[in-house]
DNA sequence: CCATTTAGTTAGCTTTGCTAACGAATAGGA
DNA sequence: TCCTATTCGTTAGCAAAGCTAACTAAATGG
């Protein structure tokens, strides 16, 4: 990048990192989703469910929304949970058209669980890791989920009612 | 998690940063992942292609491994490489069972740009941030691909061939 | 009151992951 | 030397997740 041997500009270690950590991503979550059969939930259904749980009951659009995925995609995850007894369907009291999805015990229960069993793996090998080096970590977290939030300039309000940052796994 | 109130416990931490790091990945993927119509090329093959960039030719097997992937889907994705004519598949003259992958110069031309644009988004709201920030992004990017790699104790030998840590994208 | 828009679903396709089962080639022991 | 493991890659067949297109039902609005 730029001159080889000179010290790189900003945006070189901008575009460096980026490559680097989409690297990070895809092998973070291969590895993750190797222990998904233990909760009998894949990452797309656990991290929907997730979104549930902690959004309150919130309507298939929101959902898709907040999940980045397309109506139907989610319709089919809905359907599955509501197959498993972790979600419940409701007409939407205000809108003919909509429904309201909400988690039930057994699918706030599952959640934990599941999530837990599911982040333990990388968990440990965080734990492993001296201080500094967590903190670092720690703190990138919080900048890469700011990403996401701050496409729009100005503080951005609610964001499509869902709390947002509730949503984790 | 433990006492609320209490400072956190190392361990404390970890299980949250892996619960928020899990979170990210999910999302930033799914970011990253519209860019990918742009190269025509969908994020597990710019990523098998990346390996074979980058690692040399190497075998089926050595590549399969380094993607975290059965031998099957890796079978798959190089059928799909070769017959986009980024990749050739040759038989290894000291085996007769493996076969050496090797990127052809369309493949490397390819992945150069299908990565910096599939990169591109990441990378420009990377380059916003202050460098501080960008630093610690860069050092969790580090940590992070070490942490796949130091599964088993001591030094670990070659791994399977690849050059490792080389692979990008 | 009818036209338009919006919410969700259904149908059908592609890609990616897996396991099981197989053929071919190598390696090692009797 | 020959016969059995083992290993490498492929094929076959399945499930999950993503998409677009097309549809129904309900709400909006002129």
């Amino acid at each position: 990048m730029s001159e080889p041997g000179a010290s790189p500009t900003h945006d070189d270690r901008a575009a460096n990192t980026a490559t680097r950590l989409h690297s990070a991503a895809i092998h973070l979550l291969r590895r993750l989703r190797r222990e998904d059969d233990a909760s009998g939930l894949s990452a797309p259904r656990l991290s929907a469910l997730s979104v549930i749980v902690f959004g309150g009951p919130l309507s298939l659009g929101a959902l898709a929304a907040a999940e980045q995925v397309r109506p139907p995609t989610m319709t089919r995850l809905v359907a599955a949970l509501e197959a498993a007894g972790l979600v419940t369907r409701e007409a939407d009291p205000g809108d003919g058209r909509a429904i309201l999805i909400r988690a039930t015990s057994a699918g706030q229960r599952l959640l934990q669980e599941g999530r837990d069993r599911r982040t333990a793996v990388l968990a440990r090998q965080l734990a492993a890791l001296p201080p500094d080096d967590l903190a670092t970590l720690e703190r990138a977290a919080e900048l890469l989920a700011g990403l996401g939030t701050t496409t729009s300039p100005g503080p951005s309000p609610t964001r499509g009612g869902v709390t947002c940052q509730q949503r984790s796994s």
